[in-house]
DNA sequence: GATGAATGAGAATTCATTCAT
DNA sequence: GATGAATGAATTCTCATTCAT
């Protein structure tokens, strides 16, 4: 796991208790909310979660959610503010990318940053979409966060030198669409997104962005919890490699 | 323009008035709605729009919208049905695609197709997303649609060859995520979807797919609305392909 | 009766049919609730009248409420502006009055025609002041009414002349004051403010603003409904006035 | 300052803590309590006043509160328990009144304690008419403050022996109402009922009551904080009287 | 004594949908 | 065909009051 359990300094949001300090049960209790939120929200879509299944996952009462939060908006405001310091914190893991297999590694490495972060979020971002139109600083808030990721991939880009037929700043954005919405996709088809859709999603951005690399040898390490491909793939991959 | 404009006949979505014959009037009446909620989900998103507004915007009654048209979710429905046909036709306009520089020109071409569909009914698309969650039917409706673009990519891709470190429907559906989720944010960030970012993403999809190749020295031509000036990406790339 | 029944023109208040013009079955719902209103705020107070207690009265539903008002707010505000018109006629109704008999009897008839525009109104006028508080516009409506009539009597005051140790603005005021937090007290006791009883203001207001002044022999003639028996004062009175 | 600052026996409210003895400490919170509910109720009336604000301006906590107070409504009683008290010693203030100038001395006399009690409990004043109606012993608790000084008033009046068209206790009451309504409106108004307002009030009350007597010469010494400047109605006042 | 947290009954409000003309 | 009016189930939200530490 690349990132670490999300464990910053949790604030009221805008409701009643805004500005209120908490002690140690507010803080658990804003953290149930805030879990159960997520649990429903990825149950059933923001807009069709109401604030009763929140309480009601959370185990706790109508009134102690708008102890908390001013309403549902409030509430993923305050999940998306989470969501955007994790993949802030995907703009400083990008190190310099370039066409060999290094920037290949460099730029999995990070693939496998924002698959863990987006998964995390999901909920979150998929709703952030929804209701992005209506809620303009939500908006602002998301746009931001992407246009962060976005822009340290632009200028890794641009690092490179120029190349044919590129905007870079297009570029990114582009990277960032298709990473983000291929994830939507798949969660929504309830494919995973494992080692190989990540080879593959690293190895179309790596070539799109620089050309036609080959991908390297060996894919990183991930976490045990979706084995790699066989190795002798791998092996055969080295060999070719080395020829 | 690539796409002929919706004339498709329209039928009556599941109302009370389901198996009427239209008439003149009738027709009339419906297309009415069918623009005004266009705009309105154009205006507010999906969820956000209330019957209300339909009729306000189509300037009749509640009483006769649900003349047209059971429910809201319905009218949706219609409306999909109608940019379904729209991207269904994006299948086969798509002819093969190979590493050279006709391949490029395909994909652009196909390209413009799908930029075209997608900001002629990005109010649909976007409702699209966020209905999917709660209505299996629509959502169904919807994929089957991207499927079937996806799968003929897919296809096409096949066709060239094995590609190293790629899995053809990965990379179909990250084509269509890239291209699809870039409209999205464009359009949301209030930038134009313009020949140059077309451009930018044809040729991050054809090297991503067939490795380094580099688009031909010029563009395709476009519908005059937006001329784009030859930039110096573009020169600097007319030049290189010379050498 | 001097005020004839209030039948100006009914509009919607701020409520979501704001500008909807209004057919004939919408009027005569709108005058159901409004009347409603009057008899809850009647027999709870505004405050404890709950949006559920008017439309019960009106026999019809909360939808419909919110269909004419946006709130018990705006209700009251509608119910303010019938009020407000009631009471500015007062203003015109008030001719010259003179420290004479003439005067008197004209301060009576005066007096009369508030008493019945402020028991018509009496529901309202007490909401007014509990609400004054927390609502600045409908507080002003109140102000400038009340303000309409003092202006009115301190012209009518000033126009006889200055009076030793009066100040007209405030003497008004104080005439406005006190007949109307008579009445308030009257009604709250449960007791009737009755001829007599205006007689004792007249005099009382007569003799403020022009010194010792006698009424005259016999008071006004009322609308039938209460016939004040004669009373003993009253012979008292007259009797004294003759000798 | 006619009054003498309010530093009568505090006692518990209906709460838990009824029959408690009240430490230092507890005397002190309580205090603290009912000094923020005038002004809470000074601020926003009592109806929109919550217990939030109340314990906030007391910079206190919510269950602190109920350790003082059963209710919001105890927590008015208490103070309006304070406000009667004053009130009441205005009945005992009151002399004997007459027609001549020593009446009116004393009839400023007792206006200036009304006034000065008046606005130190004006909150509690108010918040009385507010609740009045929903609360039958609080109401109670008013009216028989009120009907205490109307009742010394009207015996006063009898007094001087029967005066045509006039009832006493009719006029007593319009006595009150007038003095009360006309602090409330010019203090809704924003202006201060000041030395010259009072000698208006005074007059129009003495002359109200007796016939066309003429002020004193000179109005009665007041407290230094608002000297008011004598006024030309004042000298002619004064001229006239000489002549 | 004091406090932060929790509660839940009750009130307001919205809006898709049906109805009567 | 069209429309204004009506409906009420479903939700959100408030806030006085109680509880546990």
């Amino acid at each position: 796991m690349l990132l670490a359990p999300f464990d910053g300094s949790i604030e009221p949001g805008g409701g009643p208790a805004s500005r209120r300090a908490l002690r140690n049960q507010g803080r658990r209790t804003m953290r149930k909310l805030l879990d159960a939120a997520m649990e429903a929200f990825d149950r059933r879509g923001y807009h069709a979660t109401r604030v009763n299944d929140v309480v009601e996952i959370a185990k706790t009462s109508h009134g102690t959610f708008y102890l908390y939060f001013s309403n549902k908006e409030d509430l993923l405001r305050a999940l998306a503010g989470e969501a955007g310091e994790v993949v802030a914190a995907l703009d400083t893991a990008l190190g310099p990318v370039g066409p060999n297999d290094q920037g290949w590694r460099e730029l999995r490495r990070w693939m496998e940053g924002f698959s863990e972060a987006w998964q995390r979020y999901a909920p979150v971002l998929r709703a952030w979409t929804d209701l992005a139109m209506s809620d303009a600083e939500l908006s602002a808030q998301g746009h931001a966060a992407a246009g962060g990721v976005a822009r340290t991939l632009a200028s890794r880009i641009a690092e490179t030198g120029p190349q044919p037929g590129i905007d870079p700043n297009a570029a990114a954005e582009a990277v960032v669409a298709m990473v983000d919405r291929f994830h939507y996709l798949r969660q929504f088809a309830g494919e995973p997104v494992d080692a190989s859709a990540l080879d593959t999603l690293t190895t179309m951005v790596h070539r799109a962005l620089f050309g036609g690399g080959i991908p390297p040898l060996v894919s990183l390490a991930r976490d045990g919890s979706a084995p790699p491909a066989p190795k002798k793939t791998r092996a055969a991959n080295g060999a070719r490699k080395k020829a």
